[in-house]
DNA sequence: GTGGTCTAGACCACC
DNA sequence: GTGGTCTAGACCACG
């Protein structure tokens, strides 16, 4: 069964990070072209969230045409969504990595120092894996 | 002559990148404690934004304790404020990039291919220095 | 009903008294951990007050940890709020005291004297309780 | 000699302060009338506050009729000063421990509290006096 | 509906 | 001159 749920500290906004989720799920083959994807109200509930928030996630990713509307049944995976997710996937960590070494730039910190952020955060993250 | 100005692309709010820009003058020892910091008038002339905007990355300053009043004066770097404001940098820094690569992580993003970008925009950032 | 409101004369600014008035309720248990307090603009209608004026009371509760905000939702007491306020309180009540009774120390009026004044305005505000 | 200085954390005025100095001063029978104050240059030298400041506060004591100017020569303390001050001393720290009596009242502290609060700290403040 | 940000401009106390 | 407070009103993101 599928498990959504909101990580804990993140300022971004709610509806981005449960679409962000459903892109992850899509992209690592969780979810496949086909599939529905819950409904608004069991994954409100599900995730104890304003059905609204769900709506808005949900608007975002039919724009996106990562889901399509399927008449008086529900949303599915569109056809090219997997292909697209893994890409964005990938550009979107690429963007977020790039971002930070970018502003560790500006902050006048020692590029050494910043390779040795770098080295020992990855390093970090492999001894304890999420 | 100091020089502060808002950098491009960046959501989040004014007078938390004055606030920032501060921090990181005192962190690089451009602004040395005891120093004097730049009027409300002055930088919010200089930044081309309204006075309170400044006002309150000030404000914020104080409640840090990054910067003392002098009545009548002005505001002051504080005694303690260089070393604070290096960790501080140096934790802001960390912190970002630890989050990237956790995030990366949780996109179910093979290691290897993580690594890669790590490597990738690192390199790439010192071909482009800032 | 909650009825907030400001006392008569007082020097200090408005959204002090209003942030400790909060304060205070909850110290006393009228606000409890989980309740939302008002509206920033509710009770600015209520105080005659402009709502950014409240918006700068509840901006300090926050970062003292009094309040949370709930996205959307309103701000609620923080979980830790009761025990904090009433510490706070019994603090504020302890500093002003203390602070008047060493000013009449420093003023070389004779300690018999003081305490005729403490004994004498304490009755006082006993006969005519607020 | 005649020794004035800024005491620790006090948010008032420093014009005020240096004001209720020369008072209390006179009130304990240090400066006398006829004897003339220190000039302001001198003052703010030893107190290393800026001239206009102790200008200011010498103003309002002439206003207040506590010290007389005299021409070519400074200011001396006035005629009727001595028992001015020693009512206006009186009358100074009683205000004070009415007022935090009273802020002490509104917090809905239990009397019994407060006046535990008055006890210790008054006793507190004869085992360690200033 | 909620709070958050920003602008504009007035007034004040202090030095 | 300095910062601090307050008002008025606009706009935005979020639920």
């Amino acid at each position: 069964m599928l498990l959504f749920q909101l990580q804990g500290s993140d300022d971004r906004p709610i509806y981005a990070r449960i679409a962000e989720q459903i892109k992850f799920a899509v992209a690592s083959g969780v979810l496949r072209p086909g599939d529905l994807i819950p409904s608004v109200r069991d994954l409100s509930r599900q995730m104890v969230v304003n059905p609204n928030t769900v709506a808005r996630a949900y608007r975002d990713l039919q724009q996106e045409k990562i889901v399509d509307p399927v008449r008086g049944t529900g949303l599915q995976v569109a056809q090219g969504a997997a292909e697209v997710c893994r890409d964005l996937r990938k550009a979107i960590v690429r963007d977020r990595i790039r971002a930070a070494i970018q502003e560790a730039r500006q902050t006048a910190l020692e590029p050494t120092e910043i390779e040795a952020i770098l080295r020992d955060e990855w390093t970090r993250s492999n001894g304890a894996p999420h």
